[in-house]
DNA sequence: TTGAAAGCGCTAACAA
DNA sequence: TTGTTAGCGCTTTCAA
């Protein structure tokens, strides 16, 4: 009967590689092909048993750090993210950290308010990660020669940056015009656009698909109902006001850039007296929980974006192993979800 | 003039500390002394400077990997979540990444869907994080266990579980007084409990806060009024429907564990015709954007769930640190959030 | 005050 | 098929 010696009992140290090569009576170097199961190697049967059966014994796991240092390879990926606590960011590291373990990576979170150039940095000195993601908001000039300064391979995620080639996007001009479109398509013609930011790169293409929309429908554009709103509740709330105070005759449908303002416009309109969707029908781009729990509940275009998370890490752990050397992909898996939010104009 | 030679020229490879001590004219240890600051020794100043000097003309970064595979110490921290997209998850983790931050740990997110022994171990022998946080959301026996076996410290949130001593959790009876103390103070006397799961720990600990605002205000409990709807919206409005089914007079106000069930119970009143707060009053535990964007704006007791994940974080680096030896703290200020989803019942 | 030397645990030539 | 050797980049005695 064997003497099963606990893992733990061992000096309250973790066994290694010596450990199990000592045990077995190899050397380690033979331990390590045994246990690494090294195609370039044959080893006897017996040989290979012997290990295997010491590395159980022992509870043998073997050291990342000193794997790592010697390969100068971690087997973690950083992801940077100007929020956490946001529809959109969420499925995003949900995807990413699903593709990451699917491909035996960790997944380091970082929050990176401002995108500047030591936050980057700063993930990947102080971490030594293989690569890193990059989800911004801002549209940050700063954002390419950071990245590049790293020294790691790197895919931004949710924007084109200029010198940057490698990255994955979602295609958000199309996913306007699908919103709108259901919104044409319902017979509205005075649709106002809560736009995000002023000069983003998203922000250009909502307007675009906006316009597209619009223009298909034959629908001149209104520049006073377009307003800038962030991507916040309290953004979408003032921006709505703001198009309600302009004009005597409100819109008569809302096509929001984000969950968030399209809940606080949701807001606005109710504390003005309309209803929502009699009304003032409202449409927001991507889709989430929140949007479920909206009353009445928000219709939306759903943008893949937990799917930009998993398809980024995955090109990025192509890149760092070499397989590919660029990515440049659109996501364009878009759909439409109607909820109660949107109905026919009145009248 | 010095010839500045740009970090990356030097065969794409990151400088090292050699190199640094190579470029000064002084032994690696030397080196080492100077950039750790090292107190106990004393080096002339001209050492220091060139030293200095060096690593600043190299745009040197020690490795991490090096350093933790001598120190022992990766300073990074591992915390395993049930799940990402969740209120109060979300609000765990970003609390537990700004102290991490704050201390210069790295924060590894692991998605652990089923807190079984092998994620655990997995986080740790994959990533050699120097602690552990877990916040689980079943009442899992072989947590504690689990644990254990990583051979790291570690600090259980949001729950106690047996033999486990360090943990940092929510006052949750407390809370949940609070929060049906409201309702009674409202004048409600027929009072739903949307209850979590059954059996788990905060599950009791809610009911008995239910149970004690209700004696409290000379309330006898009705049993059909209490219905496990775990913590999802499909839950919250499934376990709403079973009590209005059982009962031909409803009750006028409903306590649920959390926002997403909250939310589900809301849309099944608002099916039945019910209207919210006028008919029936709703208020949950946990705050969140999801509480501000609902229709009515949902009344909650705000549980400092971020501070769990900032507390849980700082006394894990205390406890890897040696500054002390075991944690047990109970997070009590619970905040009455007020909005419009509860208001004094009918007639 | 500084340097020499050892070693954390592992992998990868190279040699046998 | 296995072992020897070297070294990833760093810290830390110990000796000078």
């Amino acid at each position: 009967m064997t003497m099963t010696i606990p893992p733990k009992d061992r000096g309250n140290r973790r066994a290694s590689l010596a450990d199990v090569a000592r045990l077995a009576g190899v050397d380690t170097s033979t331990a390590s092909r045994v246990l690494n199961a090294d195609r370039n190697h044959r080893m006897r049967p017996e040989t290979r048993e012997r290990v295997t059966e010491a590395a159980k014994t022992l509870g043998y796991s073997p050291n990342p750090l000193a794997r790592a240092l010697r390969t100068a390879r971690s087997f973690s990926l950083g992801i940077a993210v100007p929020q956490l606590v946001s529809p959109v960011f969420e499925q995003i590291i949900a995807g990413a950290q699903a593709a990451a373990r699917e491909r035996g990576y960790g997944l380091l979170i970082a929050h990176v308010p401002e995108n500047g150039a030591e936050a980057f940095e700063q993930l990947t000195a102080a971490n030594r990660v293989d690569g890193l993601l990059a989800a911004s908001l801002d549209d940050d000039k700063a954002l390419g020669p950071a990245l590049e300064n790293t020294g790691v391979p790197f895919v931004v995620l949710n924007r084109k940056a200029a010198g940057i080639t490698n990255c994955i996007v979602l295609d958000t001009r199309a996913a306007a015009y699908l919103a709108v479109q259901h919104l044409t398509a319902l017979g509205h013609r005075r649709i106002a656009h809560l736009a995000g930011r002023a000069g983003g790169y998203n922000a250009n293409d909502r307007l675009a698909g906006y316009q597209d929309a619009l223009a298909a429908a034959g629908i001149a554009m209104d520049p006073p109902l377009i307003q800038n709103a962030g991507y916040t509740v309290e953004g979408g709330a003032a921006a709505m006001q703001a198009i309600l105070a302009r004009s005597d005759r409100p819109p008569t449908a809302v096509f929001a850039a984000t969950l968030l303002s399209a809940a606080g416009a949701m807001s606005t309109l109710r504390d003005a007296g309309l209803d929502v969707p009699k009304d003032v029908s409202i449409i927001s781009l991507h889709d989430g929980i929140l949007a479920e729990v909206m009353n009445p509940a928000l219709t939306t275009v759903r943008l893949p974006a937990r799917e930009m998370g998993y398809e980024g890490t995955t090109a990025l752990i192509d890149l760092i192993d070499g397989r590919r050397d660029n990515v440049a992909r659109v996501l364009d898996q878009n759909e439409l979800v109607i909820r109660r939010s949107t109905a026919p104009p009145r009248g």
